[in-house]
This record gives structure tokens, sequence and C-alpha cells, in this order.
DNA sequence: ATATTGTTGGAAATGATTTTCAATAATATT
DNA sequence: AATATTATTGAAAATCATTTCCAACAATAT
């Protein structure tokens, strides 16, 4: 099956399970597992232990973070598999995709037990990045106001935001 | 002169000056020649057909659109160029650099007259990006009050902040 | 137990950005 | 104004993250 019939399934399958109802599923032990059966797709070893660290280390990890440390567990996973459930989870809405600039995208899980929504500050010398999950119920309301504002404005359906600030960590200015 | 050596220079004298003073200059009709050689550097064609494309085109262009607005005039230039000169004025504090997911960096002049704080709307579906600098006030009491409560906690010097809205444009929903 | 087909790993390809280096052009010096 | 100095440039090659291709494999359905 060529890449592009492949992905295209994919989408296909996320937009009918989608539109049918909110993938919800409660948090409970084995909700990975039902969330990923209930779009169709498949348990597989690589995935879960890919989740896995996802689950554990929870801050902003690239492709290459996330592969060594998989590799650990299961040499045999290859760095392409990454890269393609990452995809998958950031369609499925499970994981979230950040770009600081450096030139290497990061990933988070998204949902789940304990993820709580932040966001980031980096340093631009050393290239830190400290989540902060301070004041969210002020910001919280403003980015409310303006995605409302905004929506109608532009006429531009509104699904996340990041907030990144940017400046001098404490080693480093 | 190896490139390590050429950019610590670089960063050296933009250190040098900034430590001075404001590299600010009044924005008359040569400020942005009086910036350069204020820093030290030298006011050569390519930096200034570069520079008037940024300031004639302000909306996030990316270093080929960029290359190719300035190539139209002075064919010469390279692509390498048009790297090298958004990398200086990225240093210089002159453009801001934005990622905003499709593996692409985005520049735009951050100083001059008419430039303005704004923040960006991307269409997840079709990449269209657009501005808005609606309803700045609220934000920059909320922005404000976080930055100085982040810088506390965090012992993090705040210098600028990037808000991404991600969803549907409305050609897409 | 077997068939079906979604998923995987590795190698090769891609595309944005960076590096190298000799040639050139901007500025300082004479 | 002529020349020396050195920052800057352009083209080609290199790099690095990410994507594609494809044959082998493994999860699920039959």
């Amino acid at each position: 099956m060529t890449r592009e019939a492949y992905y295209g399934i994919i989408l296909l399958k996320l937009k009918i399970i989608f539109n049918k109802k909110e993938p919800f599923v409660p948090f409970g032990p084995r909700w990975l597992e039902a969330r990923f059966r209930g779009c169709g797709f498949r348990w597989t070893f690589p995935r879960q232990v890919i989740l896995d660290v996802l689950t554990k280390e929870k801050k902003h990890l690239s492709a290459e973070d996330i592969f060594l440390k998989v590799h650990k567990r299961y040499p045999g996973i290859g760095l392409t598999t990454v890269y393609r459930t990452l995809e998958l989870l950031f369609n499925m809405g499970l994981v979230r995709k950040y770009e600081f600039g450096d030139g290497r995208a990061r990933f988070e899980l998204s949902q789940g037990p304990g993820i709580e929504h932040h966001h980031h500050l980096i340093c631009r010398k050393c290239g830190k990045i400290i989540d902060y999950k301070d004041f969210v119920e002020d910001e919280q309301k403003l980015i409310k106001d303006l995605e409302e504002r905004l929506s109608k404005k532009h006429n531009f359906k509104i699904e996340t935001h990041q907030i990144h600030f940017y400046g001098l960590c404490s080693n480093c200015s």
C-alpha cells in the first residue's frame, strides 16, 4: 500500500470516528489501548513502548529523544516507526507538537491522568525548555475571550493555542 | 576566516554594542543603515535589498519567499546570503523568526515605522497564516503580569513571546 | 489454523538550512 | 585617488531532521 493510500485511510478512519463520537475513553488502566482500538488501529508493541515513554517522560521530547529511550527497551524499533507513531498520535489528538526554533520538533502527550495544560519558557542561549502551568485561570479567561472574538472576526475555528516565552534562563543571564 | 570565528565576531560585536547602549536609532529615512553601521557591519547591496523586501512585504515570509523576491531585482544574490542575513538580523533583534509547524521558518521585520506587535492564526489544513493585532491591550496586561511572575519564579529573563492559534480557516472548515 | 491487511524496519530520498572556500566588494589606510 | 585590509558574498557540497519506498512481518479477522 502506498504511503498516500495508507495515510488517506488513517485520516479517513479518524474522520469517521471523530464525527461519530468524541473518542473519549475514561482514563482507566487501558484507556490508550481502548482509544487505539476504538479508532480501528492496532495495538502494537512499538506503539505501546512509545506511548509508555511519552507517559512517563512528560516533557517536550524530540523524536530522537524518544527513539533513544524506546530503543533501550526494544532495540528492534526503528526511528521511522517513532516518527510515524508520533504523526498518528498527533492526528489522533493525543500528542502536541511544538517547534521552538532549534530545528527539531518536540512532542508531548496531551491527554491522560496527570496531564495539565501548560506553556513553555525557552532559553535563547542554551535552549533549555521550562514548563509553566501557573496562572492558567487568568490566561484561560483571556484566551477564551480572544478565541471567540477572533473566530468571529476572521471566521476561523480555533482548536488549540501555544504560548512561547523566549529569553535567558538563570544559568545564561 | 572560519564560520565559527566569523560568527563569533558578529556576536561579540553585537554584545559590545548592546552593552554600551540601546542600539536604537530614530526611524529616519536611513535608520537601517545607521543601525548596521552602528553595530560595525557593512551596508551592502544584498542586505539593502533583503531589508527592502522585508520592509515592504510585512508578513511571515520564508527564506525562499524572500530569496525569490530579492532574486527578481538582483539575480546575482544567493540563497545562502538570504539565510545569513536573516540570521544576522535575528541576532540584531531586527527580525522575528517563527516556526509554525510546516518545517520552514518564517521571518518578519520586528522594528520600524508601521510595524505593530501581533500574533498568528494558522490553519492546520491549508497552512494559511493570518495576522491579528486585535485586543493587544488586554493581552499586554496579562502577558506583562505573567512575565513578571514567571521571571521571579523561574529566575528567567523574558525577552519576547509568541502566541500561535491553530485551527481551521474559513475555506477549510 | 490460515488468510487478510495494517504495521514495521532499513535504506534511500527529500528538503530546509549550514558550512566551506575562493572570489569579491566595502571600508580603512596610505 | 590608489592600495591594502578584511568583512561579505555565491556556488557547491555537506548536514540534519524528517519522509518515502518497499519487502518482510505481525496483529486481527475468518
